[in-house]
DNA sequence: TCAACTATACAACAATATTTGAAATATTGA
DNA sequence: TCAATATTTCAAATATTGTTGTATAGTTGA
């Protein structure tokens, strides 16, 4: 996980349309959906839904495979966590002792 | 968390520059940067962060608090948690069967 | 009060993203 | 082969976002 990579993730996430396609195809894993169910369950007109599925494609949040005529889209759920290691990488390093409240015995990071 | 406020989130961390700033400020929780610091260690214009930081506190990514002259700027640690919930919430729930693999005896969304 | 410093607000322009409609490609079944 | 279906591609119009420069507001210390 690059910053290129994680910016364009993010992006994909940034359009409610967007969104609402991963989350569906969260709930439909790990059979997935073709491009013609998912144009159905959430009205869109195909050619906007597929300029949509292109731009996951291509950030890596979903998966296409040809299915005869149709293309099937599946999310890649394992991505999520990878993005999160990546955010939340060296996570209070520079400041590890105000980090460690010894009154809790905790890391104020450990929740993520 | 709704789907205004995820795509929100999204867009925050959809720029590199933010990616960056929220990073910066993840490494140095809990205690945080005041914005001159940020913008030296990035080397942006203070407008331009400026812009920046507003968008990523109106999100509700980073949280702001006076400090004098200064303002001080501290990542929202825990909020990346409940997205991730957000976007796996139900998953796998359309096609459990599918999800249950028995000869792992493990459901594919789990790693998540 | 004044000057220096920190940070934000606003406006204008450039760059990018989204939507729409029309047309093209590819597959299926009669 | 032909018609119907599924999906994508392209170009144009629209909307949104990012950057820069300038101006403004608040804080500090002499």
């Amino acid at each position: 996980m690059d910053k290129l990579h994680a910016t364009k993730i993010f992006e994909s996430l940034a359009s409610g349309i967007r969104l609402d396609v991963f989350r569906l195809l969260v709930r439909h894993a790990p059979t997935g959906l073709v491009a013609g169910e998912i144009a159905a369950v959430l009205e869109l007109p195909p050619n906007n839904l597929s300029f949509h599925l292109k731009a996951m494609t291509h950030a890596g949040l979903i998966n296409v495979t040809q299915e005869g005529r149709y293309q099937r889209y599946r999310a890649h759920l394992t991505l999520m966590q990878t993005l999160i290691d990546y955010l939340t990488a060296e996570c209070c390093a520079a400041d590890a002792e105000a980090c460690f409240d010894t009154s809790k015995a905790s890391k104020c990071c450990e929740s993520i």
